[in-house]
DNA sequence: GTCCCTTTGTGAACCGGTGCACAAAGTGGG
DNA sequence: CCCACTTTGTGCACCGGTTCACAAAGGGAC
């Protein structure tokens, strides 16, 4: 029988709470970093860019780890996030495709510091095979399968072109991984059980386009008035 | 007064439409290329990995662009969602800290194609002031408000390290832009009416790791039993 | 021990978004 | 012209997530 904990601590953090604990980490470090011993649901909120009453609810889906009238125990709550999170252990990441990218996140700091290692990266142009970067060496593409079985990767990053991404997303799924996060700009087909995510430099900026043009004909006059479509009327 | 357009095309697109339109675009411009004249809801939405439905209510959202019992004319709609969301016009953007990431942005395709030209390199460090990247020579931080003025820039991308991140958001704000995409792993403090989205590597890590952590742990046996905090108990 | 102050944890209303399922609208064949 | 077929556009029920607001819980002073 499992010995029961604290509480309510059931199996299942809601997606959005997952999405925002790493958020809450940094900044919990951050403070960690000038000392503090204890924080307020109230201050962390603020620090992490969110509203309290929603700080104090996702903390709650991990357990009931503060003190009412004190806060919460800085260090204490890192551990906790972390231990949630999987940052305990080690991750093996391999990077797929050595281009500008490529090279870019193999150099970033940000990944070692959270226990993620770049323990390989890959490209299919002979050209930059064998290149070293970021004190690995660069492994030809064919090497991928050998590659991830032997150092234990468990999560891919995908930064080859768009063309060759669901190529390399089938023989890394065939090898075993479950966890992809792909840079590429296309939809990939993965079977059940596969978790995918994206990031989409183009996309954010279309976004950003959408909301700045909106901005800007609210200053110059009537929606859509400028640049209205003649041949709409037909249809 | 305002001539009333075809339907109901309100002012306000739901935010997850939004999101989702660059996505759709793509995906048309796909079948553009190889020639297809209309498609239908189901297919396109196949394309962009949706339900067919939310499809449909999203171009709902932009007006009645679609013939019943037929799809939707793909050159049209590629249109008509380009318009919508700004693409038609063209964005200068700058790029503010040219480390490895910048750099990598700079050379990155995705952004001409779709109406944003990258127009300035900025960065404080002299070392790689005078540097041409990407067809471009990168200027001197101090130059940031007379370049965003000169050029007409009104996106800002920021690849800083986090320390530099607010100041130069806080520069680019004064100049009077107000859409900005941070990849500075930082909460930026903005004032009302300035667009921010962030994209954070390490966070997008984080969540693989903690639903891969999910994956093998169904694996190999009871919930968060192998790694209990023993200290648990005396809180 | 009692009272007051602070701050957590959560019930409940609310809100935006999703997906089903179907009526409305259009096409093409005979 | 009419009927059978296709596909859009949308009303409605549902669901996850957000926010408010407050009771419960702990700390510290006296």
């Amino acid at each position: 029988m499992i010995r029961r904990l604290s509480q309510a601590r059931e199996r299942g953090i809601p997606e959005a709470t997952v999405a925002r604990l790493p958020l809450y980490l940094r900044a919990l470090n951050g403070m960690a970093e000038r000392g503090l011993a204890t924080v307020s649901s109230e201050d962390l909120a603020v620090a992490a860019g969110v509203n309290s009453a929603k700080l104090r609810k996702d903390l709650s889906h991990l357990g009931s780890y503060g003190t009412r009238g004190v806060g919460y125990d800085v260090e204490y709550l890192i551990y906790q996030i972390s231990r949630e999170l999987g940052l305990t252990q080690d991750w093996a990441v391999a990077i797929v495709g050595v281009g500008n990218l490529g090279r870019a996140l193999a150099n970033y700091g940000g990944f070692v510091s959270r226990g993620f290692r770049v323990a390989a990266l890959l490209d299919a142009d002979p050209e930059v095979v064998g290149d070293h970067i970021a004190g690995l060496n660069v492994e030809h593409i064919d090497e991928l399968e050998a590659v991830i079985k032997r150092r234990g990767v468990s999560i891919v990053v995908l930064a080859t072109p768009a063309a060759a991404a669901q190529q390399v997303a089938d023989r890394v799924i065939a090898a075993g991984v479950t966890s992809i996060l792909n840079f590429a700009p296309v939809v990939l087909a993965v079977p059940e059980g596969v978790d995918i995510r994206k990031v989409d430099l183009s996309i954010e900026l279309q976004i950003l386009a959408f909301h700045e043009q909106r901005k800007t004909d609210r200053m110059t006059g009537g929606p859509a008035m400028a640049e209205e479509w003649p041949e709409a009327v037909d249809l």
